[in-house]
DNA sequence: CAAATAAGGATATTCTTTATCCTTGATAGA
DNA sequence: TCTATCAAGGATAAAGAATATCCTTATTTG
């Protein structure tokens, strides 16, 4: 049970949007190059992302990406959930339906215990998410990175932000 | 990111074998039509749980499988993981290590930030199925399901058992 | 000795993830 | 107006994981 790829890239990618300047927007290109990503597959975690409205976007020359909301303001189980979907990892497919022992016309009271508890563990998993703000990762992030390659990272993306 | 379906089995036919008295065995072959599941496949799920040493098993006729400790002392996640892996959901592949800005010889001090973050949330999911003990499954279906249904089933239960 | 069992290797099938390619329509700038 | 650039998204392919079946081996019971 493995979260996709593109999971990461849209964090790392939400993350440097987050640094963008008012009105800027960053096109696939620039994030696929700076991350070292395919192009044409980030594409389809950004279009996830445009899709959730976490993100604005305008065509043409200068166009690309921006977040639509302060960073304060998204969560990454918002992020997480855009791209992978809202699925729970415990899928009850009611097994205890099978028992030979029950009557035909038997009718569950309620979802399978075992669910119930499996499903009581991915809401844990989604409640630390939601409790985790982009803004909390940025401001990580900027005490950890040496100040230069912050400054240069900036400054490369700046360049290419239209 | 979806379980494998054997979790949801394992979860059953612990649940089984935790009503099982000292001694019995209870095979494949019952816990596979018990749930209705296929045979060779839940063989591989048992087989998961006898590698990670929460059950005992013994070969030829009357043989199986039985819980290798009480019910009390075997968590949910420790039948998960037997099935599953330990792996993280999130599997971090370093892609800032792909920053154009970056220095060559630049070595990171830590694990990304946003792998920390991730991987808290796996945490808080363990910890929640870590809590949850096999005895307590017991206790909430003792509860729900109708005392005839459980009746015939543990004497469906115990007419197979070796 | 015969039947039943777990263990596990080999293989096949199906589904998901990853990835690429191409078309369409919109936008900015010359 | 023209051209280059962009996001969106459909089609398709490749790789990998999950699901499933079959078969062999060694062990145990009666």
């Amino acid at each position: 049970m493995i979260l996709k790829s593109q999971v990461e890239w849209a964090l790392h990618c939400c993350a440097i949007l987050a640094g963008l300047p008012d009105g800027r927007y960053l096109s696939t290109k620039a994030l696929a190059e700076f991350h070292g990503l395919p192009k044409e597959y980030l594409s389809k975690a950004l279009q996830s992302l445009s899709q959730a409205g976490l993100v604005d976007t305008t065509l043409g020359p200068s166009g690309g990406y921006r977040l639509a909301r302060p960073p304060a303001d998204l969560t990454f189980l918002e992020i997480v959930e855009a791209v992978e979907g809202r699925q729970r990892t415990f899928v009850c497919t009611n097994i205890r339906a099978n028992n030979p022992c029950r009557p035909k016309d038997y009718c569950e009271s309620s979802p399978c215990a075992v669910a119930r508890i499996m499903w009581e563990a991915d809401e844990a998993w989604r409640e630390k998410l939601r409790g985790v703000r982009l803004s909390d990762l940025v401001g990580i992030l900027s005490k950890e990175i040496p100040s230069e390659l912050w400054k240069s990272s900036f400054e490369w993306v700046l360049e290419r932000a239209g």
